[in-house]
DNA sequence: TAGTGGTCTAGACCACACT
DNA sequence: GTGTGGTCTAGACCACTAT
């Protein structure tokens, strides 16, 4: 058997390593979303490794959510994809079937200084300026989501050229072709509170019934964090379900 | 090659209907949590399969969480945690670390008849008898959680003896115990209401406060439902995270 | 037809747990 | 020491995709 050509821990599985420097590629942009990787043999090849060993690497990748293999087509970086969201907990349904995204109205899209709390998620300065965007989300002409959103100034600059009427329903595509900066994971959290003012007004609710509010922070590659927003609709509309086992 | 002992759809590989037989076999009660399963090996030789194949199915299981294996020791059923219960979001930790479960006081224990939509859940017919309890759950003193939990007069007849001194704060050791019935899986939904008369002087908070709601229907091996419960906390107390990819 | 991933086999060797 | 699962190898054959 030829000498290993992989790095890390040594004490680690083969497929592990192997892994791991997938991952890594992936993370650092060396592979992006779409890109087939090479055939499993290859990979055992390259590496020195049985295909049964590529195979199990390839395999837990596939099973994080990093990779997708179609038989006879090959293997590729998969593109994230929000179906796990928060957000389709909301129970916006146009009449009848599902699935669909809602239209969105944009309120207002300004530079302005951070708020504290944002700027530190998105690892900006206190005090500095970024981008802030206010969008409603409506189904059926009625107002189920009402949105905030901070970008960074850099590399969201080209992002202000672009006129309002531009700006589809959404905005995850625009920033790779304006910005050339991907998502490529996020975290949410969910936590309710009891509507205010211009959130009951906004969203047409009673002041004082709860609101479910989801904060998402989005990432690219490489970890850096791109967006942070914050979306709030009313509880009523709200039902999230797991399961337990 | 013999011939294959596995039943099922013939289209599907091998792996797979093994993994289903097995599956199957937990479900029914045939196999309990905590039981041993035979080695690998073993499973191959019965089947007329190679140890590979067995092993795949077996990682399948354990994907699902249904199985655990320990190096050494053998392949288990696994006894189902609560860990991933949304109720470990609501922000209990007694000053410093975390993880305790939270003391119970109950505030009452009777037999009455069901209200419809549990009556549903847990499919009794409606108008019928059934347990309710209502329990609150305390940290350091302080209310966090308001809970009302409905059970079928059978097959928990039995529990109705037991002294209100003698349930823990568990209460699924005890059906378990008593009754003879394992909660083996359970599907959880959360909202969010505002707070009533009641249950904001029980959890301390004002009147039409946002609270967090979580019902959750728990059932036994055979999918039948065995508990039906919910669970109200103070919004403010609660704290929901997800990653996406 | 060539190349890909999917299934399946049949082993060798290692790390770990029991007793 | 024996038996367990964990890692790794080296292949055969199949199903699907592209050309």
């Amino acid at each position: 058997m030829s000498i290993t050509l992989l790095k890390g821990d040594e004490r680690l599985p083969l497929y592990q390593r192997l892994a791991d420097l997938l991952r890594n590629e992936i993370k650092s942009g060396a592979r992006k979303p779409g890109d087939r990787l090479p055939s499993e043999n290859i990979i055992a090849e390259d590496y020195g490794l049985a295909p049964g060993t590529a195979r199990k690497a390839l395999a837990e990748l596939v099973n994080d959510g990093i990779l997708e293999r179609v038989q006879g087509r090959g293997t590729f970086v998969r593109r994230p994809s929000f179906d796990q969201s928060l957000f389709r907990f909301f129970r916006f349904r146009s009449k009848g079937s599902g699935q669909e995204v809602p239209k969105s109205r944009i309120r207002s899209r300004s530079v302005k200084p951070f708020p504290d709390h944002v700027a530190d998620k998105l690892a900006q300065p206190r005090k500095s300026d970024g981008i802030q965007m206010s969008r409603l989300r409506i189904i059926d002409g009625a107002p189920v989501v009402l949105e905030e959103i901070w970008l960074p100034l850099e590399p969201f600059r080209a992002f202000l050229e672009i006129k309002t009427d531009d700006l589809g329903d959404l905005l995850y595509p625009v920033y790779d072709a304006c910005c050339e900066q991907v998502v490529a994971r996020a975290e949410e959290i969910l936590t309710a509170e009891a509507a205010g003012k211009d959130a009951a007004r906004l969203l047409n609710i009673a002041v004082g019934e709860p609101i479910m509010v989801v904060d998402r922070l989005a990432r690219g590659f490489d970890g850096c964090p791109l967006e942070w927003r914050r979306s709030r609709g009313p509880a009523k509309l709200f039902h999230y379900q797991i399961e337990i086992r």
